[in-house]
DNA sequence: CTAGGAACTTCAAGTACTTGAAGTCAAAAG
DNA sequence: CTTTTGACTTCAAGTACTTGAAGTTCCTAG
């Protein structure tokens, strides 16, 4: 930790874009507590990012998106505070999120597909090619059991 | 059609698990007129869901997957009864929403990628390895910025 | 230095579900 | 046929954001 090292610092849009959260959302875990008080600008009312509130954002957001509520995260962040003797903890929880990701992935890449398909088939019932547009019907439908499969396991 | 398609009916969890949807969101949809009323059984009151119902809420599911609002859901599904006349419109509403989903695929791609060099961090904290560690706090940031750019354009 | 516009602020109201309570109905077991 | 278990029903209230309005503040250009 070095003169050079010049804390970094970064404004509500940066800290959204850094983490996937909205702005709105930051602003709003901060007035219910799940985050500490953001500090502010010297002269203005502007709320000001460091790197370990980028850290504790970009933890919060991993614990929003496997589903856990703001209330056990609250607690979570709290607990997190004691430092890095957590680090299994730690590797825990993002493997998990490793796997929530991948399934995400598979999901979207599925949806992706079925808009694809559906494209095809709305062309291809403006050209009135009929046959065609059962084909993709029917291949539309395979594919919602395959996302019914995606989902569950 | 002869007499052999017997049509299938599902209960309101068979949907529930085919559309990805949680029963209790099939219910909402209805009731805010997303989905026209589903009919009932003849000796209760439970909800009996056809192949037809079911193609529609596959196709809601996939649009509120992909962040349409319920009213603009709402006014698409209208559409989508007319029949064949609105195939234009339909091809250019799912143009938009692959646009969305191969965005969406990106960002999801990077946070998988920060994940990951999250989860070798603390491995490496875990592991005493401050070099490495510090190494991959470096990545960590690179990427940050990449996340950044992708969100914009 | 001073406009003007973009980005930030708070606060209140809206949206999209979700959950809980209280009751009805259905299918298998006895 | 009756009982029990569990899925279904409605309705009201709760949750987790999200959006809009109205007002600062920052920044870039003139």
């Amino acid at each position: 930790m070095s003169a050079r090292t010049a804390q970094q610092s970064y404004t509500i849009k940066e800290a959204a874009a850094l983490t996937g959260l909205p702005a709105s959302t930051l602003r709003y875990y901060e007035t219910i507590g799940v985050i500490a008080p953001i500090s502010r600008g010297a002269s203005s009312k502007h709320r000001v990012y460091d790197e370990s509130d980028l850290d504790q954002l970009m933890w919060v957001a991993c614990l929003a998106a496997t589903g856990m509520s703001v209330s056990d995260m609250r607690q979570y962040v709290a607990n997190g505070q004691l430092g890095p003797s957590a680090a299994t903890e730690q590797v825990e929880l993002l493997a998990q999120q490793e796997r929530r990701l991948a399934l995400e992935a598979k999901q979207l890449a599925v949806r992706q597909r079925y808009v694809r398909l559906k494209i095809d088939y709305w062309q291809a019932v403006d050209a009135g090619d009929t046959d065609r547009a059962e084909l993709l019907s029917k291949e539309a439908r395979e594919l919602a059991d395959e996302l019914k499969r995606v989902k569950k396991p």
